[in-house]
DNA sequence: ATTTATGTTTACAG
DNA sequence: CCTGTAAACATAAA
């Protein structure tokens, strides 16, 4: 699920959680999280503060006091949940069932517990996230494999029409999802983009027309700033910080809505297809 | 009861 | 170079 927006819901809401906190005891329940054997990551994290939360990509960033860097991967099923100590969960990314969170449970993979005793939980069903001790070097590394934020000024119209000149042979969702040209979209997005935009996601790039670029440029903005706005999507029982739904589900078009009428012309259906390896949806009638 | 798809990314084969 | 598939894994939908 985490996008960038959800990504970034998570970053300031734990930012004002944990920020200053110091962090006095790390449990490992599953080893292949972490990047480190358990003994020297307990190590490198134990005792410290929190100097600063931050976000690259998709990627949540804790920046100790020590200049290393605790860097979590959600991948698909990832949580960060946060319970104070009186057990008020305030921070979530992607929780499962519609109930309360029994913390941890079978699919916690690691919890860091702080002085004041509040907890922070990290959760992955499918073990596909990570959770990674990098200095800075390994993070610019990181960094520089990956794009523009698509909220960064860095992303101007000029910007979108080179990079995607450079690419015309592939389709617009190949492009949007591959993280080193724009970092953060992903399938959720990239859909909902290209159906504001009013363009198929497999149209190739060198079909589109300049006033096309121009609208998905803008679209992309717009759709991540609302997705933020309402604290991200999730498509089944994700619910954010607060233990609340991320509202973007109410936005959403196309993702989710195969076989369901398009809300634009209310006449067509939306089509799922396979397109870039994803489940790809669009209305036939909207988007050319 | 099986099979297929799922919000991600990387590695690898062709 | 590009493109498609598998692989980490568990669960729900088809």
């Amino acid at each position: 699920m985490p996008e960038l927006p959800e990504v970034e819901t998570l970053k300031r809401e734990l930012s004002s959680k944990i920020k200053n906190k110091k962090i006095k005891e790390v449990v490992v329940l599953n080893e292949k999280t972490i990047n480190l054997p358990v003994d020297d990551f307990i190590k490198k994290v134990t005792k410290r503060k929190v100097a600063q939360v931050s976000r690259r990509a998709k990627m949540l960033i804790i920046k100790l006091d020590n200049k290393k860097n605790l860097v979590f991967h959600l991948k698909m099923t990832g949580q960060l949940i946060f319970k104070t100590k009186s057990g008020k969960h305030i921070s979530g990314g992607h929780p499962q069932k519609g109930g309360e969170l029994d913390l941890p449970n079978k699919y916690t993979r690691m919890y860091f517990v702080f002085s004041d005793d509040s907890i922070l939980y990290f959760n992955d069903m499918r073990k596909f996230g990570w959770v990674k001790i990098l200095n800075e070097e390994n993070l610019q590394e990181i960094s520089l494999r990956h794009g523009v934020e698509p909220l960064d000024k860095k992303f101007t119209l000029n910007f979108f029409q080179n990079t995607l000149s450079k690419n015309a042979g592939k389709t617009i969702k190949q492009f949007l999802l591959e993280q080193k040209h724009i970092a953060g979209l992903g399938n959720i997005y990239v859909d909902e983009s290209c159906f504001r935009a009013g363009i198929r996601p497999n149209k190739r790039i060198a079909e589109l027309s300049p006033v096309e670029i121009k609208k998905l440029h803008s679209t992309i903005i717009k759709t991540i700033n609302l997705a933020i706005l309402n604290k991200g999507t999730s498509t089944r029982d994700y619910r954010t910080s607060s233990g609340q739904t991320g509202n973007f589900v109410k936005h959403l078009k196309v993702y989710g809505r195969h076989k369901q009428r398009c809300l634009k012309c209310k006449t067509y259906f939306i089509e799922k297809i396979k397109h870039a390896g994803r489940g790809t949806h669009y209305c036939p009638n909207c988007q050319r």
